[in-house]
Order: structure tokens, then C-alpha cells, then sequence
DNA sequence: CTGAAAGCGCTAACAG
DNA sequence: CTGTTAGCGCTTTCAG
């Protein structure tokens, strides 16, 4: 009793080949009912479980999938959504008997002094894992094109156009600005400003469209200083300090919007925050509405308009591409995933309704 | 070129056996300079890189630590938690070359409809892991018994006192729940109600006493009714809706409290919202405060005073103590981490100080 | 349907 | 310090 049974142990017992033992493990080939019994008998009897360490050895494969995160952002934003993701992941390639492994890709790189073609060419020839899900796509991505480069078969999280043949699994960004900026003149908002990062990432532009389309929609022409467009590098413009500080720019000057629709809730905490400072009362004065719908946006005061994102979801979409891809299959190379809109109470009809009303 | 170049590949071309190779690789012995700058030219020249799966399969060993999270907390406070511990434990353990994965331990076990010593047997018998850790440990629970029974080397975030031998890492929470209630107290407060949830887990009453302390050192006697008690499922307790529900609960008797302090930020915000509702305003009536300081603590208005803890250092403390017991080297059974106190805009001086100063 | 046999690529005694 | 020799436990041809 003192060592771990082996396949070999199993067989002998049920007086049969470890081949048969192996076949009937991983359903490889039919064994016959009677034999089959016989050997599940001994399993039992013998308490074996294969080792996960000979079987990928052998088999040349870890079924691992790594998630490459950047752990840089420390954002809340960041952080919540990753592993919601990660969850979203395991929730489906656990069936499939995959596992996910966690990878700082950038923070691993430097620390390696290894560039990302060397790092990715490593790993992989180290059969550390049989695909990856890439989860924030940046600007351009030394990392995400050496993948690519590499045939490492890879999903990523968002949109990443700047590599041939990737699979992009996506929420309907421009959707969902269209449904809340909708939402903000349905209520009698005319003047809506826009307050986002500059168009470098897809995600970006998808935001603003969806609040052109909105506008062009109801007829609106937005006015160039609609546009609040925070500053900073890569992550920074989408944090809550850049969107505090362009909000806070933007009202010195006089301005003349009753709404602004922020790129995503934290965004638009930082543009309540700074109204809240210039002596607005929320939402009787601006209505602000954010995007992705993260567990604090209901719970902050006022609680948030916004467009709700099922992030879990996204992670099980991006987990059964992988599988499908790594079965060989051929996969969309975009899926888009529908939002909602939630209404909450950081949005109020506008009081000038009765003015815009007149005007024609 | 078409194949992977092996350990063979290098020893022949270096004209060194296998064995010198290994060694080399992983430092197990010592080698000749000349040899080793032969063997480190061919391994170049070939570009040569370890299979992982074969290295652990020589080994028996997966060099793999399994981060065990309980997914089914959608919770802000969870996802954002778990995800900054992950990425600490990566910190340290990516330099010791150990990866970690992540594993949905509950769910799995639901899932295999195994018992939890069934599913942790299985899984450690497959080699899947070297260590593990735990990260949201609940009142009693199965698996955890399971692995500190199977004598899988094991750390804890947070407390779970049933087990013997389990190493556990934590936040100091009561020199936290001290100290942001001090700050209380310094600021005239002398009504201060506590609102967390009942005393089944240890950082529960942890926090509790910390509160307590700090009365107590100013010679405040806590009147029974400020304690706020949630109610609820073991997360649930947690939670704004708890949070909220237990202080509309007490804000309908007549109630003499200046200030609350909260178990974590989210019961804060459910705090603020019943307040708010109640036509208050903060923190002019009441002071409120958290404890965790989450990155939205800062965003939120008004901004909480917290206490704050560095998360992603908790992990890294555990990685390190997980690594020295997989070395064989003792280790402290509990590590706390110290938190500081971040003074916001939830608190503010009392109004009835100068009453209060009068009364002796 | 089943068995025999040959590895997968590396590590780890054991000699020398 | 280095080479030789066995495996680690499973999968997978190839025969039968």
C-alpha cells in the first residue's frame, strides 16, 4: 500500500495488457464489456487514478491552457475582470479536463531580459501549454504577434486587429454605447458629450461610434467639444484619475452638455467626482453613464447608468473557441457577445426638455 | 530542423553524455567549465529547451501550485481579491520556476459528484499540483480538511483555525479595525456602531475585537445595540444588500450612533446607500468606514476611510511560505501582514463634541 | 478486440 | 568531474 498503483499494477490484476487498461481509460478504442468490467473492478479495488504527469509526457500535450494577464494594472477594473474571465475559462475547459494556468507574459519577459519571440518560442517548446487566451490586448503587442507568429493556437480577449487569424471573442461595444447613449435622448438629452481614451484601441473607437451612431440616430450633430478625451499612456487613459482630471479640464470652460457617456464605469466615477466638486448635484444637473456594468457600479452613489457586460460569459465564449480550435475545428474569428443596459439613477430626463421641445 | 532537439541532441553534438547535460540544466552537480561552455554552445546552436513535461515526469513532480478559489462569489470584493493574490503568488513563485493554476475546487467537486477526500485524493494522487492554496477558507469546510488530512503542503489566505498544521497568512485585522476606529474616536466620535456579520469566521470576530479594543482604550462602553449584525449565507453575510439591509433594519428604531464601522468597503457602501436614503448626509451625520481598501474605496463618493491592505504582497508571503515548505524548511504556522489607515472623506469630526467634552 | 513492445525526454543512482 | 544504465507511467503503433 505504500506506492501509487500504475497502470501496470492494474493490469496485472485484472489480467490484462496495460494497453487495454489505457485504451478503456481514455476511450482510444472499444474494449469489450467483460474485460472492461474486469478492469474497472480492479481500478476500484486498487484505488488508481493515471498520472496526469506520464499521460501528458506521453501524449506530448499538457492540456494546460495558459492566460496571459498583464499584471502591470493594477486597476480594479483589471483585476475583477480577469479572474472572472479565468473563471469563465474553467468553467468549460475543466469538462474537457483542461486546466488554466495563470501567466504574467510581460512581467515574465522582462524578467527573463528575453525578447517576446524568445519567450514565446520557450514556452511553448516547453510544452507548457497547448494554447493560450490572451486577455489584455494592448496598442501593438510584441507578445500577442510573436504568438501569433508562433501558430500558437490563441484566443484573445477583446478585439486585436493587428494580427492575421486570430480568434477575438468581444461584447458588442458598439451596441451597448448605442443602447445607453439611446437611453440619455429617450430621456430628452440633446447635448451629450463623450468621455474616452483616444481612439489607439479598437475598444475605443467601438465606444465612440456606438454613441455617433446614437446621435446620428436621433438626429444629433455632436459638437467637437463633446469630446473629453482623457490622457496617458496605455492603461492610464482608461482610469479614473485621467477621467477626473480631462472632466475637470473641461469644465473650466464654459460647456453646455446634460449628459456625458463615460467609455466604462470607472471612467465615469472619475467624471462624477469631478462634477460632484464643481457643485453639480447628480443626476438633477448631469446624467452620467458608464460601460461594463462591474459589481460596485450599483453600489456607488449615484448608482450607475451603464451597459452590462456578462464577463463570465466571455471567458466560457473564449474557452470553447479555444477547444474547438485545438480540436482542430474551424472557429468564427470574431464572435461578439450581447450587453444590456441597466438603468439606474445616475441618469434623469433632462430639464430642458421643454426647450429642446420647442426649438423646431 | 523538422524535430525538437532533445538532451540527446545536445550531449552528442557537445560530445558530453545526457547525464552532463542534465546536470548542467539544473545545477545537481558540479561540472567541468570547459564542458560546461561546450554543452552551452550546442544547447545555442540547437536551440535547445527542456521539455517541461518531460522534466516532471522524470521528476514526478509538476512544479505546479493549485490556487484554489470558490467561484461562485460573484463578488466584487472575491474576483478583484483573488485575481491580486494570484498574480503575488506569481510574483515569487514564477522566480522559482513553479506556475500556478488555478482550480474552482468546489465546483469540480460538485461537478465529479466526488467527495471532497475522494477529489482531493485523486487530484494529488495525478500529480496535478506540489502545493496548494487556499484562498477563501468558510466557516468548516470539506476540502480543506480533506488536503490538510492528506497532508498536502498547504497555506491558507486569511484564518481557518480547525486544522491543525495549516499555515495561514493574514492581515492583521484587528490592528486595523483598531485603528480606523481610533481615528474615530480622535475625531470626537463616541456612538459608534459596528456593522459585520456574525462571529463564525475568525476574521469576522478578528475585526470585531479590533473595534472593541479601540472603545475600549478610549473608555467607551459599546451599548449592545450598535452592533449591526448581517444575515445570511456564509458570502452573503458580506455583501452591500446584507450590509444594507441590517442598517435600514436599525435605522428604523431610533438610534444613537455618530459613526459605523464596517467590516469591508462593500458593507460600507451599503451603509452609505441605507443613510443616504434615510435623508442623511454624509459624512456630516454620520461617519462610516471600511476596511480593505479596494481600489474603488478611493472613487466612490464620499470616498471611504478605510484600512488598508496590500493584497498582492499577501500572495506574495504565501508563495514564499508555500515554497519553504515544499523545500523541506519550517515555517511560521501564521503571518500577519501589517494594514495601514487611509483617511478619506467619509469621516469627519462630530458635530456633538463639544457636547460630549461637557458631560463629565 | 487484445497483447507485445517500443518509446516519449529527462533524471538519478552508481560506477569510474 | 563524467559516463553508463535504468527507469518514471503512460500511449501507441503493429501484429495477431
Amino acid at each position: 500500500m505504500g506506492t501509487r498503483p500504475t497502470i501496470h499494477d492494474v493490469a496485472m490484476r485484472a489480467k490484462v495488457s496495460p494497453a487495454t487498461v489505457s485504451r478503456l481509460l481514455n476511450g482510444s478504442a472499444r474494449v469489450g464489456p467483460e474485460t472492461e468490467a474486469l478492469v474497472r473492478q480492479a481500478m476500484d479495488e486498487l484505488g488508481y487514478v493515471p498520472s496526469r504527469l506520464a499521460q501528458s509526457f506521453a501524449r506530448g500535450s499538457s492540456r494546460t491552457i495558459a492566460v496571459l494577464v498583464d499584471g502591470e494594472g493594477e486597476s480594479l477594473q483589471g483585476n475583477a475582470f480577469l479572474m472572472t474571465v479565468a473563471l469563465g475559462l474553467n468553467d468549460v475547459l475543466a469538462d474537457a479536463d483542461y486546466s488554466i494556468r495563470i501567466i504574467n507574459g510581460h512581467q515574465a519577459m522582462r524578467q527573463s531580459r528575453q525578447t517576446a519571440s524568445e519567450w514565446t518560442r520557450e514556452r511553448w517548446m516547453r510544452h507548457e501549454f497547448d494554447g493560450v487566451v490572451i486577455t489584455n490586448p494592448t496598442t501593438t503587442d510584441t507578445l500577442i504577434e510573436a504568438i501569433v507568429q508562433a501558430e500558437i493556437p490563441a484566443v484573445v480577449i477583446g478585439r486585436y486587429p493587428h494580427a492575421e487569424g486570430l480568434i477575438e471573442i468581444d461584447v458588442d461595444n458598439v451596441g451597448g454605447t448605442r443602447m445607453v447613449t439611446a437611453h440619455l435622448t429617450d430621456i430628452g438629452h440633446r447635448r451629450i458629450a463623450f468621455l474616452g481614451p483616444p481612439d489607439r484601441l479598437t475598444v475605443a473607437s467601438d465606444r465612440r461610434q456606438g454613441y455617433l451612431e446614437a446621435l446620428t440616430r436621433s438626429g444629433i450633430w455632436p459638437d467637437p467639444d463633446w469630446f473629453l478625451e482623457t490622457e496617458g499612456t496605455d492603461l492610464e487613459v482608461f482610469s479614473f484619475d485621467a477621467a477626473h482630471r480631462a472632466v475637470v479640464m473641461a469644465a473650466k470652460k464654459p460647456w453646455s452638455w446634460s449628459a456625458v457617456v463615460a467609455f466604462n464605469d470607472e471612467m465615469a466615477l472619475g467624471a462624477v467626482r469631478a462634477l460632484l466638486e464643481s457643485g453639480m448635484e447628480l443626476p438633477r444637473d448631469v446624467s452620467i453613464v458608464g460601460f461594463d456594468d462591474l459589481p460596485f457600479a450599483r453600489m456607488v452613489n449615484p448608482s450607475l447608468t451603464t451597459v452590462h457586460q456578462d464577463i463570465r460569459q466571455l471567458g466560457q465564449h473564449a474557452g470553447r473557441a479555444l477547444l474547438a480550435v485545438l480540436r482542430g475545428r474551424k472557429v468564427a474569428d470574431l464572435t461578439i457577445q450581447t450587453v444590456s443596459l441597466v438603468i439606474r439613477s445616475s441618469t434623469a430626463p433632462t430639464r430642458d426638455l421643454t426647450t429642446v421641445d420647442l426649438e423646431p
